[in-house]
DNA sequence: TCTTGTAGGATTGTCGACAATCTGCTTGTC
DNA sequence: GACAAGCAGATTGTCGACAATCCTACAAGA
């Protein structure tokens, strides 16, 4: 007989769809921090009943970028400077530890998934699809997570994920200007694919440290004028 | 007026109360591993319906302790030998960035704190209460996370604690025998206290690695038997 | 004997309705 | 006019019942 990996088959509850929908919408920040999910409209929206959309909303609170106050509602969490610093702070440290842990396992594979990703990221830049840029450009970093043969890392990572990706989508949101067209992953796909270690380690600090800047510079001006007004 | 500060008042939905009754019948191997989780048996026992459970269920699964399998039905996570070094060994890292954070923050209200937890454990192995033990070891363990101000490291330390006082818990159930009652924690609190980080990094390094290299020890042990049988 | 098809029971997923709680407005009183 | 009480209206939390799916056992056929 052939040998032939099957992948599982899609989870085909209308619970597991929704999660999907709400998160997507979230992330890409249809659904603004803040928001108050009313469950009703919702559920008549998705013509489903209130039963998976709370189960669904239960998951995204776990997941932490849904936040839950009993009798009140359900909200979209609030971007703080404070959450991002703090994300960003951790994101270095396990960086660092996600880049150790591949390091030995790279092989051919790797090294074609890292080209994949890098190639989705430029076609997204290309394309001015600001949105499905910050998608790739996470799903490109997030490679040595998945490769590191750590569950416990890869799921700490993905929660971080989560929010980052919220972070940048609510920071193009606003700025509202296309995104720069160079190349910033060259150096950090060719540093993953050479030999020092260290190097990659330290490029991956910086890389992330330019992007984070950014990102906390307009979080803090966001507060600075939530709390004027 | 006098300054007093109002902690919040408990959650009064059902959902909340289930939540924290499953997650101690887990972490303390009440509910075994791979156990299913009939849901009708359940709610009969609670005297609750089934919707505030499944909710329930719903975050214990997102909160890595539970794992769901649409149709077929929700059960208590697996420990593998190879979670449990997975969790030691980001545990390591995530320690050494707690303690840098807090090493700055450290007051007179922190070091009474250590003192009160260390007393805790203390008490409860004097008790031969392993369970309570286990509880307080971690609690010992978690104030410098607590202390980090860093609330996502905190959340993620959380999520580690859960899946560890399940192993450990296991552990001791397993080998059913009365935990060393020797201060094995005195180092720890002294170096906390002390001027030299680097010391107390290393130390917790090595520290948990002995707590560890049981675990795994037996970890690998129900395997094989497990896979003999 | 092994495989395949088929009921039957048990369990999970979903629904619509009711109960508990919160919010905002109105009303009455001072 | 300020303030408290109380009354809708809306929203969340919970319930019991139905629908969809899965597992088991058993029978039929190659």
């Amino acid at each position: 007989m052939a040998k032939l990996d099957f992948s599982p088959i899609a989870d085909t509850t209308r619970r597991a769809e929704i999660v999907a929908l709400l998160r997507r919408a979230i992330l890409t920040g249809q659904l603004e921090p803040g928001q108050k999910l009313n469950e009703l409209r919702i559920s008549e929206q998705m013509r489903v009943s209130r039963a998976p959309l709370r189960e669904a909303m239960r998951e995204l609170v776990q997941e932490g970028i849904l936040t839950s106050i009993p009798y009140a509602g359900t909200f979209v969490i609030d971007v703080t400077a404070k959450d991002i610093d703090d994300a960003y702070s951790l994101n270095k440290v396990l960086d660092e530890f996600a880049i150790e842990r591949t390091w030995k396992l790279r092989d051919q594979r790797f090294f074609d998934e890292l080209d994949r990703r890098h190639e989705a990221v430029k076609q997204a830049t290309r394309a001015l699809d600001t949105t499905r840029q910050i998608e790739t450009a996470l799903q490109l970093h997030g490679l040595i997570y998945e490769w590191a043969d750590n569950s416990v890392l890869l799921e700490t990572w993905q929660r971080l994920t989560s929010r980052l990706q919220m972070y940048f989508a609510l920071h193009q949101r606003a700025r509202n200007e296309p995104v720069p067209a160079e190349d910033v992953h060259e150096t950090y796909v060719r540093l993953l694919k050479g030999a020092d270690m260290r190097a990659a380690q330290r490029h991956a600090r910086e890389h992330i440290d330019l992007d984070f800047e950014e990102l906390l510079a307009y979080a803090r001006g966001l507060e600075q004028r939530t709390s004027k007004g």
